[in-house]
DNA sequence: TAATATATTTTGATTAGTCAAAAACAAATT
DNA sequence: AATTTGTTTTTGACTAATCAAAATATATTA
């Protein structure tokens, strides 16, 4: 069995490759992992030695088939345990993650299959990112960000791309929880500024940072 | 935050001083965790150093309040677990104790709250194990055994003091799981042989040595 | 192209937990 | 009282994961 410490490194790769093209730098992936560079340089070694990265000296690192294969179970069961526990226990969907965090490593195949069972195999998570399958793919469909969808047209919030608590917590009290509605009434590129209605008819203005981290899909029954 | 480690250390030696008057010897509690003797000793001068236990060199160890506290905070986490995997999630009885073993290191207070909440504040795990109370106190009935209760009464089976999945799984068969009904009918000491009739009006017969395991309390409406 | 800056790898240490085997101690037996 | 037996402690070594700091390689800039 992979340690705690070996998911977590692939987990991370998984998570770094999908903004990085071509390898991982090793300075990329220890501050991602929030340890020393030569920690990052000692640990990549021993993933290659165990068949789960490719590496390269001085060039970088990326997961191999069986490296993804084990990220994506890695992902399956922590997006799992955040689905159950807001809809089971009733957690908030702003402190799951980190619960989540610990109890990936911890849950055997067979409590996570009943979990999945017990939520209806499940596509996606509290913060919209989607369930990896138990055969190990995702599909991760392609969507617009607040900063870059169409304007003046309602749009369903779908996806968070930030799991801070503080900030999740900000959204649920701006109405800008996944499934909820919106439209974008205004850009300003100079104010860095987005404004938008709410379907609680409230009006949001959020800088292009923030407005980059919350995806959204074309609301109900409208055409795009 | 106490590791894993020192919380197994410290479950175990709860469990130690239940069937043992005085201080855990080291030998004992070396083979009761599965580590070499001098493993046992260095770990103890660690938890001693913690301030968790008291030990005197070649005098054994005892837990101390705190250590005693945080052993039962951990058993509490088990217990709550393994009723959890049974009651929410479906598992069977025989199986959820390997599970909880895991899962007891990695859940935190806020969950372990609302997983009490959702069981109802349930006092026994499905083995029928008494649960801690968040403050840390355990009431232990003091219950006979299928060994010595009265024969020719119906008794209703409290409580299982073993964990193979291998046994339980066998009780399950003869149908003496917590909760059922069963009257022992005979004792044969020279055959350490107990016979009982089940409530399905199975008759069984068992050794001395398991039905030891097997505890029991008056079933109801009868007086003992 | 030489000098400087930046990233990466090595090296030497550290901590937690473990084992095997030697040494020390305590108890029981002769 | 001396020896044997059994338990406990010590010692030396190992693995996984980490850091700090030195050494090395690669880029960038002048």
């Amino acid at each position: 069995m992979p340690s705690s410490t070996v998911e977590n490194y692939l987990k991370c790769l998984y998570h770094q490759e999908l903004t990085t093209e071509g390898p991982v730098a090793m300075g990329q992936l220890a501050s991602a992992m929030g340890v020393a560079p030569g920690t990052a340089t000692a640990m990549v070694k021993t993933l290659a030695e165990a068949g789960l990265v490719h590496y390269e000296p001085r060039g970088g690192v990326s997961l191999n088939p069986t490296g993804r294969r084990l990220a994506l179970h890695v992902l399956r069961r922590h997006r799992l345990i955040e689905l159950f526990l807001v809809q089971v226990l009733g957690l908030d969907w702003s402190e799951v993650h980190d619960e989540a965090e610990e109890l990936e490593h911890a849950i055997s195949d067979k409590v996570l299959t009943r979990m999945d069972a017990l939520l209806g195999h499940p596509s996606v998570d509290p913060h919209g990112d989607p369930i990896p399958t138990a055969r190990g793919s995702v599909h991760t469909p392609h969507l617009a960000s607040l900063a870059d969808c169409h304007t003046d047209r309602p749009v369903r919030i779908a996806r968070i791309l930030d799991q801070d608590p503080r900030f999740l917590r900000f959204l649920d009290q701006s109405g800008l929880t996944p499934g909820s509605e919106a439209v974008v009434q205004n850009r300003d590129a100079d104010a860095d500024a987005i404004t938008l209605q709410t379907s609680q008819s409230r009006q949001i203005t959020v800088g292009t940072a923030v407005a980059a981290k919350i995806l959204v899909e074309p609301a109900a029954g409208v055409e795009n």
